[in-house]
DNA sequence: AACTATTTATAAGA
DNA sequence: TTCTTATAAATAGTT
């Protein structure tokens, strides 16, 4: 985000990933505020720090929004409570977060030391497949996004050409036997365009 | 914000609200999800729109932290009820089984289709580096496999001489003076030896 | 804790 | 809704 981009992954040092905790739990904390303020919602946020300290907000009040929540959702251990636990559209960052869990749970949780030499070669194979796909599905959208680029700036540079055209022939027109021809250079050189950049699938291995 | 800085209150205009809440609902899911990931936290987001419709986001998931949350605050109406259904440890080709269907859903599925490029790249990072691991965790296997093999056939092997030996002795002891010296062959030449089967990590961008 | 150079989020407009 | 863009806000690394 700032003096460098960073990555979106646990932060190894621990300095580091304790100032970054709380400056982003101040910000998220501001977020879930102002949302609720602006947009008349009711909001909760509740954090646990990695060594397990409890933070959280809420507005009206934790109170409210959890009751509020148990009733819609369906609180998993308090009893029943009528039928609604599927109208709730879960954000699509949410299902696609829970999947990659799940996957990483896989690989980096101890489910890998206590696969058998089949499995694994398996676990292997599919991953390998789908590797694949994701990246030929990037390529497409890569590729896709570039020939939107290319064409608005060709349409661009056909504005500006026109533009520029004419602006030459009312200068011809205007000063022809004042100063004599002057023309506008143009602001593109015609060969200015992007290229699709390499998704190289060959590089695979970073 | 932006085109023009706003003040904190809430949106008169039910469009621009709408709009709004879109937006930073998204947003803060998001800042949440960060949160979560690169500081190592458990993060539960709640909130329902001014028109009663409920959104969330968990990491690790709703029903952890705010299971998380209850035992940590006390729950207000449901007293505590320590270990019921959650200690139970599932079996474990079950839960691999599970695992592989769900990573099957991430790519077979349509969430592929409407992953954005940013995602899309996350996502291929991850099975990229989840594969590594795989061949890595493979590549142990195996070699410790052909270690075991190896120093099994070597026992075997000094056995077998052992009792080769030991048969060359009676032979000599017993039938010196009646079929002169005759001894046993080994059953096994010295080099025969099993080799490490190449499992290849160089080969991981295809 | 404060400082900034950058990145990220987003209000308004299309 | 979705995209674009100018600008506000958040924040990583530094002091």
């Amino acid at each position: 985000m700032v003096r460098t981009k960073i990555k979106i992954k646990r932060i190894e040092n621990a300095t580091t990933r304790q100032v970054t905790f709380s400056k982003r739990r101040g910000g998220l904390f501001k977020k879930a505020h102002d949302l609720s303020v602006l947009c008349d919602a009711e909001v909760a946020v509740i954090i646990f720090s990695s060594k397990g300290k409890l933070f959280h907000f809420g507005n009206p009040s934790m109170e409210t929004v959890l009751k509020r929540y148990m009733k819609a959702n369906g609180d998993p251990k308090a009893g029943d409570n009528g039928s609604s636990t599927d109208n709730v559209e879960a954000d699509h960052l949410t299902v696609f977060t829970e999947k990659l869990k799940l996957l990483q749970s896989v690989v980096i949780g101890d489910d890998l030391e206590r696969l058998s030499v089949r499995d694994i070669i398996y676990l292997e194979q599919q991953f390998h497949e789908n590797l694949g796909r994701i990246r030929a599905k990037k390529d497409e959208l890569m590729l896709e996004r570039n020939n939107d680029l290319m064409q608005k700036m060709a349409d661009t540079r056909r504005r500006t050409n026109v533009n520029t055209s004419m602006l030459n022939r009312l200068a011809d027109f205007c000063s022809s036997d004042i100063i004599g021809s002057r023309t506008f250079v143009e602001n593109e050189p015609a060969d200015h365009v992007v290229g699709v950049p390499r998704t190289d699938t060959s590089r695979a291995g970073r």
